[in-house]
DNA sequence: CCGATGCTTCGATGAGCAACGAAGTATATT
DNA sequence: AATATACTTCGTTGCTCATCGAAGCATCGG
């Protein structure tokens, strides 16, 4: 009858599990040793909470050998655990946004960038009427589609059909949507490769460099 | 450091007090002896989860003499919920959307409308140029307020600072976003005022009578 | 007042489940 | 082949927490 959120939520309830939840937003797959460091329990327990995590499809596996990477199910995911964030935080604590500096201006989620430049980057975007935005997804405008290919972008992988360019995944720090989807994939991939930004090893941290900053407001228009 | 995810999804987690959220899911506040009915447990107990409710402010209460009147913490809350649904059902059916047809169409989702009749109301406006929709919340246009002001609504009370308009209410069963915030509000509850639709006493279900339905379709020009 | 109703507190029970040690399977490295 | 590494399965332990019975407040109706 009503669909079961109790279980869903029950995935997610768990401290163990959400560590190794949050662990995945960084978008990284990670192996199962790495997951249960990341949670401080052993291999065996590790196993048992992958091994649900599996069955309810919040995660996805891929092996290699005789490592098992594990990723976040999909991008829907990866917003439900930012929502969850974004409420209680709201709700345990009084100020908002993550307390270290650099997470709280720029960051991986997922697949894209979160976080103050990303909110910057969504706004010049939209000024320079490169996107256009509905209530719960956004297109590429023509001006933008001729700009991404400037760029050197390849379309035919980022509209497709399946996955908007953008969805508002709400901000955990700003309150305010950022470019998720193929796009806001692309535009993250784009500044790691080009070495304007490097991610961080452990945390979900982006660190541009200075002339990374720049070169990357200047190219996006960003004030 | 992290936001405490896995208490807030510990409260949903529990069958009994999921059960009982989804209760409050149809915005009318309930007592506690009604939450334990539906939640099928003794007073007590359920005057234990409403307690842990209270606390982490998912729910808020209201006393009126002997009873006790809970409600949903907010619209933050109700968007919390209906997106868990969303994702459970995607996840553990196959077929989308609630069984009960009538619910598909039309039901109540905190305190505004859900279903087809609301995806085709927001579609309606968004045509009309009566709302403008922007990433995560959407404001009235000009020609919007005359609109409602025509319909006989006070203004004053709609456009508050503090809530928005519209926010992307994601729908269970259309997948789309509909009319939520203090426009959603009073879409609803002036339709049930003039008589056009009636609140299901058991469901969710919002009935709509035959010229109800006329009446609401004409009103907003909704094809 | 006194009984009825609505809700809460306390204590006991019991079930579910996270956790780990130990042992087993699979893959890699030498 | 021999050993190390990665992960799983099994059985046990122990803790958390939902549940309810019993008893206790508070409020309403007469």
């Amino acid at each position: 009858m009503d669909p079961d959120i109790a279980s869903l939520a029950a995935m997610i309830a768990d401290p163990s599990r959400a560590k190794m939840l949050t662990a995945l937003l960084g978008g990284r797959a990670l192996t199962a040793t790495e997951l249960a460091l990341e949670a401080d329990i052993t291999a065996q327990t590790a196993s048992n909470h992958l091994a649900k995590l599996l069955e309810k499809e919040l995660l996805v596996v891929r092996k290699q050998g005789r490592h098992k990477y594990f990723q976040l199910a999909g991008e829907h995911i990866a917003r439900l655990l930012e929502s969850l964030m974004v409420l209680s935080h709201n709700i345990t604590s009084i100020k908002t946004g993550p307390n270290d500096p650099s997470l709280k201006m720029s960051r991986v989620c997922y697949d894209h960038m979160a976080g103050e430049v990303a909110v910057a980057l969504y706004d010049a975007l939209l000024k320079q009427g490169f996107i256009l935005d509905n209530i719960d997804h956004c297109t590429l405008s023509p001006a933008g589609e001729r700009f991404f290919i400037s760029l050197g972008a390849d379309l035919t992988t980022i509209t497709t059909k399946s996955r908007p360019i953008c969805r508002p995944c709400l901000d955990w720090s700003e309150r305010r949507s950022h470019l998720a989807g193929t796009l806001g994939q692309w535009i993250l991939n784009d500044a790691l490769q080009k070495g304007w930004a490097e991610r961080d090893l452990v945390t979900r941290a982006i660190h541009f460099s200075p002339r990374g900053k720049r070169a990357f407001f200047n190219c996006y228009a960003i004030l």
